[in-house]
DNA sequence: AACAAATCTGTAATCATTATAAATCAATTA
DNA sequence: TAATTGATTTATAATGATTACAGATTTGTT
């Protein structure tokens, strides 16, 4: 997995994409903690080091990133934006009772579908939504 | 399939929704059309109709459709919220070129994930983007 | 140091959705 | 039929996330 900024900056400058001290901080934000957050986390998590942030910066970072195939949008819930760096296929789960969203992977055989062979395919998600075990073992404590 | 008048007021009762015009007309366009439309779709739809409706109706009465599990809510695209009658688990196809929305099954295998064998799954979205048939014809047709 | 290009910032604008309150409608009773 | 009650619908205002934009700042180059 790749983590310090160096290795940050070589991901960028293979997308061409020009490296600044924002840029570089959104991703290892995203990198760091592969929590998905939302634009406002993300924002909220920097602020603290770069008090001149502005959120129109954590905008059209994320903009880039994702139009330069980096970072995937999650869309689980309408209004609820959120940001992914693992771009590896997977599925997410959003836990509704706690809002916690979790990873999951998914089987290979859900590409080979035959009804789309014809299609071509360029983007899969998968989401998944209900209570997450640890949820689930306090509503029965409560009982 | 449901579709008469008739049937989707028995589907309303058993649910205790209470029946008006609005809601049965929202239920009727939702039922004929199995385009997954958007709120607007189904405003300009009916507009045509009942030249008193208003956009608030349209939202107020998917609401209560969502929440009594006759419709589902899809969002594969940020800020592009639609609505589907089919409850049936199967996934949704998304072209990027013509906007069109595709139904497709999906396997059974997808459900039994061992990683979320202690998880309470309530709600599942499969959701892919890229080219139909149609547009990948034309595509290779301008070259 | 000066310049040009890119990036960042803060504010204003946009747009879908939600909240709210008044108007309308439907059903019931007198 | 008229009055009453409750639910639904409507129109408008408010909200909130995202985007547009223009000026300020930074960066790299000469």
């Amino acid at each position: 997995m790749k983590s310090s900024l160096e290795e940050l900056e070589k991901e960028l400058k293979i997308r061409n994409i020009n490296i600044s001290y924002q840029r570089l901080k959104v991703l290892e934000c995203l990198t760091l903690n592969h929590c998905h957050p939302t634009v406002d986390q993300i924002f909220t998590a920097l602020h603290k080091d770069i008090p001149t942030l502005s959120k129109t910066t954590v905008y059209n970072t994320l903009r880039i990133l994702v139009d330069a195939g980096m970072v995937r949008v999650i869309t689980i819930e309408e209004h609820e934006t959120r940001y992914d760096i693992d771009m590896e296929n997977h599925g997410h789960f959003k836990c509704e009772s706690c809002g916690m969203i979790y990873d999951f992977s998914i089987d290979i055989d859900l590409l080979t579908c035959d009804e789309l062979s014809n299609f071509e395919v360029n983007d899969q998600n998968v989401y998944f939504k209900g209570i997450c075990p640890g949820c689930l073992s306090n509503i029965n404590q409560n009982k």
